[in-house]
Parts: C-alpha cells; sequence; structure tokens
DNA sequence: ATCGTATATCGTCGTTTAACGATAAGGAGC
DNA sequence: GCTCCTTATCGTTAAACGACGATATACGAT
C-alpha cells in the first residue's frame, strides 16, 4: 500500500513493504507515460474492442510503431489483445485500469 | 479534457483537442514511471516540505542521481523547490498532484 | 578570507525507448 | 495449392534515460 505506513527506521535499499507495488505502479505510469499510448486508452475506452488496424490508421504512427505501443500496453496489463482469425482484437482491462485509479487516488 | 469528444473524422496528426492536457499528463505520468521518484512523492507527501539531504539518505542511490529525479519531478511541476540558505527545501505541489488524480480519475 | 557543507550541473557510459522499413507468420478466400 | 490481408517481430538508428563520479556554485560559520 502507498498509504501512511510505519517507518521501518533503517534505511533499506528501498523500503521493502509497498515495493512491489510501488514498481507496479511505476510501470503502469511508465506505460501512460506516452501521448500515442494515452491516445490508445482514450480510443479503447470509448470504443469497448477494437482491430488493432483501426489504431493504426488513428495515430500518425506506423503499423510497427503502433503494435509496439500496444505490446507495452499489454505488458503492463493494461490492455488485452485477443487473436479473432487473422485480426487481433484489443481491448481495455478495465479492473486494471480502476486498479491503477485507486493507486493514483491514494497518492 | 480526455472526456468523449466528438470525433473530427479527420486522421489529424494527433487530434488537436485534448492534446495539451494529454502531453500535460503523460509527462506527469512518465515523471512517476519510475520507482524512486515514486518514493520521492510518498516521502514529501508525509512530510511537507524537507532537504533534499534527507531524500538522499532515504534513497540506495548517490546524490547527483537523486538531484536528477528531482528534476525531472520538477519539471514535470509535481515539486517545487525553495532556495534556503545553503540547501534547498523541496515539497509537492498538491495541487498539481490534484490534478493528475483528476484526469487519472476520468479516464 | 577561508573552510566546510549542501546542491546543482557536467561529462561519461551502458541501457532503453521510439521510430521506421522490411520481413515473417497466421488465417480467409479464391 | 496460392494470394491477400492483418499483425507481430526483427534489425537498425537516433535520441533519451539512469546511474555514477567529479566539479562548480552558493552559503554559513569560523
Amino acid at each position: 500500500m502507498l498509504t501512511t505506513s510505519d517507518k521501518p527506521s533503517k534505511p533499506q535499499p528501498f523500503d521493502g513493504e509497498g515495493k512491489l507495488e510501488r514498481d507496479m505502479f511505476a510501470q503502469i505510469c511508465k506505460a501512460m507515460g506516452h501521448p500515442a499510448r494515452l491516445r490508445i486508452i482514450e480510443h479503447l475506452k470509448q470504443t469497448e474492442g477494437c482491430i488493432c488496424g483501426q489504431i493504426v490508421e488513428i495515430l500518425p504512427l506506423a503499423q510497427s510503431t503502433v503494435s509496439q505501443h500496444l505490446k507495452i500496453l499489454k505488458d503492463a496489463g493494461l490492455v488485452r489483445g485477443e487473436v479473432e482469425g487473422p485480426r487481433t482484437c484489443y481491448c481495455l482491462d478495465r479492473a486494471r485500469l480502476a486498479k491503477f485509479k485507486q493507486i493514483a487516488a491514494e497518492l
């Protein structure tokens, strides 16, 4: 938890408690720390699952670049991709996004 | 705003409306996308202004590295540093943090 | 004026990111 | 079987990051 905790008074390398959650949160933040990826999240938010190709059309970026961004979002757990025949359908992991919001809110 | 907007139906380079706020939010996210910087924010949160040296003691990083992290946080507007004689007192910009939370919440 | 302390900045190095084009892999349809 | 179409991955490049030590700067104190 990122809430106020008892300080261990020992200057441990990075603090044990909260470290895992902090690292996770940092990864999500990092994933969202790029306008193109935020744009993708916004779009996914209001479309409830869409084909990768559509995302490519929205952004002024090459298809391979968009694929990279999607991978980063997937690695952060913010997005899931389900293969659907020859194409892939991406959708927001709303639970994950909610988790992010929750941690952010108690920051 | 990151809320639902009318789609311009033109694949503009990145979409005009919301771009500024999105870029700003992306910068803040990026700044928070590192465990050490999150750690700094957490500490600043519960100390209400503290000397740079204290932060250096908390983190297992060199003084110059910490200074760099503080600069990044300052550039993102999350932190303010006031020179106080020979030392510098850093404190959270809580309004900025609130802004971040607000945008995050309406994501 | 000098010394010591605290902080910022510089220069460097290795790693990662962001972008691209080109290529491979996996179906759908002929 | 081939041939599109869609997406992922590879290889490359330039730029940015993260870390460090060393140095410069700015004050307080002696």
